[in-house]
DNA sequence: CTTTGTGAAGCTATTCACAGCG
DNA sequence: CGCTGTGAATAGCTTCACAAAG
């Protein structure tokens, strides 16, 4: 079978991936595992492990060429296979926020939710929006795969039961919940306090 | 010297005193490790494991109590110590939108920033907001722990260098852009597109 | 001489298995 | 019995050290 990356792996290539397309303008062709080392943080021998994983040949003595690289990347880790579509549940303050936000090519915002009809009918959006109750309906007809949570913490439990019933495949948690879906469903969470709460356990110990 | 407790252990901690805030007013007063599993898809083992880095005595024959567990947690991560002040720094969408965020007890906005000074006449909230030249001054003044940082991509390192050299103690980065500040300083990655390449690479790879 | 790629070692985290307690 | 707590075993990840290549 296929040697399967490693979460932490993953997680450094996707970022790194996206370093190597903010530098790539910068009229350099290459980058050594040394220089991603002070852009980042992770030892070279890291990322020069992660990068092996890739079983691709971008590497030369003056290190790894940029773009090759960014789309290997891109290739192993399917980033870069088609649009994904996505939809946002809950258009409160922070729901709402996301309708402008850019995100990128890979990625598709098709369907807007919120329980208040008053407040799909007020905000204004480049893609449809719909009351809750249509939610099952449009996620299958678009073939929607992922969702962005953003309702209230006390209904995400809920909301997430649904919208793993409809057949999301991801869920990005911007709820305070901690939440349980299936086998079937992926939950990434985004969660402010959670971070805060990360650094300041952080420096309570040191 | 004190036992440190690892970062994976660390972040589930956090989580389950959440959790256990949540079901805390359920009338219930006991919760086993397996139903915390059920909850979190954490396995037993490793839930047992991590309280008894705790060192307290909070479970009987029933499981563990809640509220004990959850203070002691609080207690072992310094999570309860008092109130941490934060800013905002950049008043966009996103920036905007967590003005009215609820930040529980143990966070505190106390300013926001932004380099155009329409955004700070116009908007309002129950803090100042300050261009960002004053960041400076206004962060040593009010001492500033914790920064959420929201401008764009672009400027998000330059303005990260500056708020680790203005002594901020912790980032929350909104932004695309992968930082790196000092040793002093720590980082905690909050980024929407990083979330639903994680998705989609796990789909990817099954 | 610099930089990648990788077996081997070292370290960290999770899981198992079971003793101990209510 | 069911539950926690924990040594011991296992699995997973990172670092080291160095061979190989430009």
């Amino acid at each position: 079978m296929k040697q399967t990356i490693s979460k932490p792996a993953r997680e450094r290539l996707i970022q790194l991936a996206r370093l190597l397309e903010h530098i790539e303008n910068d009229s350099r062709q290459f980058i050594t595992s040394s220089e991603i080392q002070n852009l980042t943080g992770w030892s070279s021998y890291t990322i020069r492990r992660d990068i092996s994983h890739l079983k691709t040949e971008c590497s030369t003595k003056a290190g790894y060429d940029i773009v090759l690289l960014k789309n290997a990347i891109g290739a192993e880790l399917g980033i870069t296979e088609g649009v994904k579509k996505c939809c946002i549940v809950g258009l409160g303050k922070l729901g709402s926020a996301l309708i402008d936000f850019d995100f990128g090519k890979s990625y598709k915002i098709v369907a807007g939710f919120d329980s208040s009809v008053n407040r799909t009918e007020i905000l204004t959006a480049p893609f449809p929006l719909y009351p809750t109750g249509q939610m099952q309906n449009v996620i299958k007809q678009e073939g929607i795969e992922l969702a962005i949570l953003a309702v209230p913490g006390k209904v995400a439990q809920d909301v997430a039961t649904k919208l793993a019933g409809f057949g999301i495949k991801g869920i990005v948690n911007y709820t305070s919940a901690i939440l349980s879906v299936g086998e079937d469903a992926i939950v990434e969470n985004i969660s402010l306090i959670d971070a805060l709460q990360k650094i300041a356990s952080l420096h309570a110990k040191n």
